[in-house]
DNA sequence: TATCTATTACGAATTTCTTCGTACAAATAT
DNA sequence: ATATTTGTACGAAGAAATTCGTAATAGATA
């Protein structure tokens, strides 16, 4: 089975990871702000959504309620698995040194992420 | 100004990067062996890509050849921002962490990460 | 209860991307 | 010289994604 959200999905579903559940309007007043479509289009995305599998929902109210079906681990790993295999040759280890190269972390960041590679190495 | 290639465009650029300068005839023999379009699909699709400016092309002789003109490394970038932005929360460290946990890469890589993290760390 | 408002449903228009067929021109082979 | 092959140009069909308008309905308010 393939997962593979849309642009204006993904939008979508980041609100909706952020806030555990959500409304048509809770999304829509959020997308609004970077966005420029109507209510009806987020709504209608979020029908096609469901209709996709990436969301369930609860009608048993008037307004429904929307959560995500799939986790953001696995939308990371698919958007990566892309990338990846388009603009890096296939090689996870370039991706990382390009990230760490252009998108400059803090100190912090960068310890916590030296610590990582060192358990990792650990674990081997 | 945007550059933001589709996917298909993605794919043939990554062919001509590869090779510095393509014919359209080179181009579809290599993605022929993945993809199943005809000639003509590539032809115009490379055609496109000029008129969008992600390519120039030599045109005096008979068969034309084109050539990049945005680097594997800006392509790179812009794929990075676009999902570090739409599904890592913008954080790139949490990016990094996570093709390093779900990527697993070589001894050798690793150790290429760490000494890259170390001289990053030197220099500020 | 009657009216107003918020919400869903859904068809259809629009836009963007991809694919292909046909026409024509240049180079090559017969 | 003529036929065949190889290439480009380009319009248009097809497919996928996005946007919106309108109708129906449930709930809230007067």
């Amino acid at each position: 089975m393939e997962i593979k959200p849309t642009e204006s999905e993904l939008e979508i579903l980041q609100i909706i990871w952020e806030k555990g559940q959500c409304t048509v309007r809770e999304v829509h007043e959020i997308l609004e702000k970077t966005k420029d479509a109507g209510y009806t289009t987020t709504l209608k995305l979020m029908q096609i959504m469901h209709d996709k599998g990436l969301v369930e929902r609860d009608t048993s109210a008037k307004t429904h309620l929307y959560k995500a079906l799939i986790t953001r681990e696995q939308a990371q790993n698919t958007a990566l698995d892309k990338i990846i295999s388009t603009v890096f040759k296939g090689s996870a280890s370039q991706l990382i040194m390009q990230a760490l190269s252009s998108k400059k972390s803090s100190k912090e960041e960068l310890d916590m992420i030296k610590d990582y590679l060192n358990k990792l190495e650990k674990n081997n």
